[in-house]
DNA sequence: TTCAATTTGTACCGATTGGTATAATTTGAG
DNA sequence: CTCAAATTATACCAATCGGTACAAATTGAA
């Protein structure tokens, strides 16, 4: 194999658009941003990630994996009660969403946002709807399949109760993007596992 | 008074400026979108609303005025419950935000999450904070003064309290613009009462 | 060394961005 | 009718948008 070698690294390239999308949005994020952050030129980004639009998918698959992935765990976590693990679930989900080394709020719920304005590609769209999906459904399938959730009939209103936790979380999501502090958002989280039930 | 008679209703104008910036944000919003759904050009626009920064700020009052400052009422309301005042409350915003005739989700809210961005103006920023901060006021208010959240402890917690319907909102805000119908959204408040502790 | 393969930087493309200068048009007052 | 005041439409501005053509630079294979 000849040719010139890249003098970048092309995972911390995408990581770096990944905080330009996660903090600009699709629209709000222009290619100088992008190139700028990434360290490369256009040509550069280009020729290894296609477009615009195929790198903010790219990068939405960098954040699923590398940011949202883990915190599903804490749902499953083993010699803990139903109230903690949630717990668990509900505080990584938030501290994520805070902005300590990375940009605030979150990357789905930012890109899911931007699908009402016409500004968002359509492959962009199908990728961002078909994550929410995937989510939506591992919490659904959380809520029927676990033991305590169905010891409280959880498992009987499971896409209510996912919901209700989506909900929650797009709402934090946004109040840390409008500047609320970590204490703020923490408090609520009393509230919300209230609303489950699951005290 | 001299001069050629405007050939637009100024109210009429800014009603369908709210709507393009409520629908696709500051950023999303070009001056071609809003000049399209106002019916008039650029110089017009101009001499009428200043610039964009200023329309926007203008259409955030417009939009307090007549889709968000009534909602507020049905808290207050005579020979309700807390359950169903609070109830009434949250139903009226959620179906504000539905999009019957109107954008989905919600300009402030919508705004809120630009303000992390970088794309909006210093005033326009000033104005949105200034009108969550009111927002967030008249709930802790509310849970302050009301006999019945008294009795229930709430007026202790107001500031949390208070900060959890707002999440809640911004939630379903989010949630509605990502395309969930009403029937789902409608489904979450009754944990959302039930996280407040009043039913 | 020569050549093909690959990445680089620069310079450019047409289209669109927010914003304005200017002149034509319409009005009420004198 | 005349003239000043106000709104209109057209055309234009520099800057930026997403995207590309192209040549210089760097590499491994022959």
């Amino acid at each position: 194999m000849a040719g010139r070698r890249p003098e970048f690294d092309k995972t911390c390239a995408l990581d770096a658009a990944m905080r330009v999308f996660w903090k600009k949005g699709y629209v709000g994020a222009s290619l100088a941003d992008l190139t700028g952050a990434m360290g490369i030129n256009k040509p550069s980004l280009y020729s290894s990630f296609g477009n615009k639009e195929a790198l903010f998918i790219l990068a939405l698959h960098q954040y699923l994996e590398k940011h949202a992935k883990d915190r599903l765990t804490h749902l499953t976590a083993q010699n803990l009660t139903l109230k903690q693990r949630i717990s668990g679930y509900l505080l990584a989900t938030v501290r994520g969403q805070l902005g300590e080394g990375t940009p605030r709020g979150c990357y789905l719920a930012q890109g899911l946002s931007e699908t009402a304005g016409e500004g968002l590609p359509k492959a962009a769209v199908q990728a961002l709807k078909a994550a929410d999906e995937k989510n939506m459904q591992q919490l659904v399938d959380f809520f029927r399949g676990d033991l305590e959730c169905q010891r409280l009939g959880l498992d009987q209103q499971a896409e209510k109760a996912a919901l209700y936790l989506i909900t929650l979380l797009h709402g934090t999501a946004s109040l840390s993007r409008s500047g609320r502090c970590g204490g703020e958002l923490e408090g609520i989280l009393e509230f919300a596992l209230r609303g489950l039930g699951v005290d």
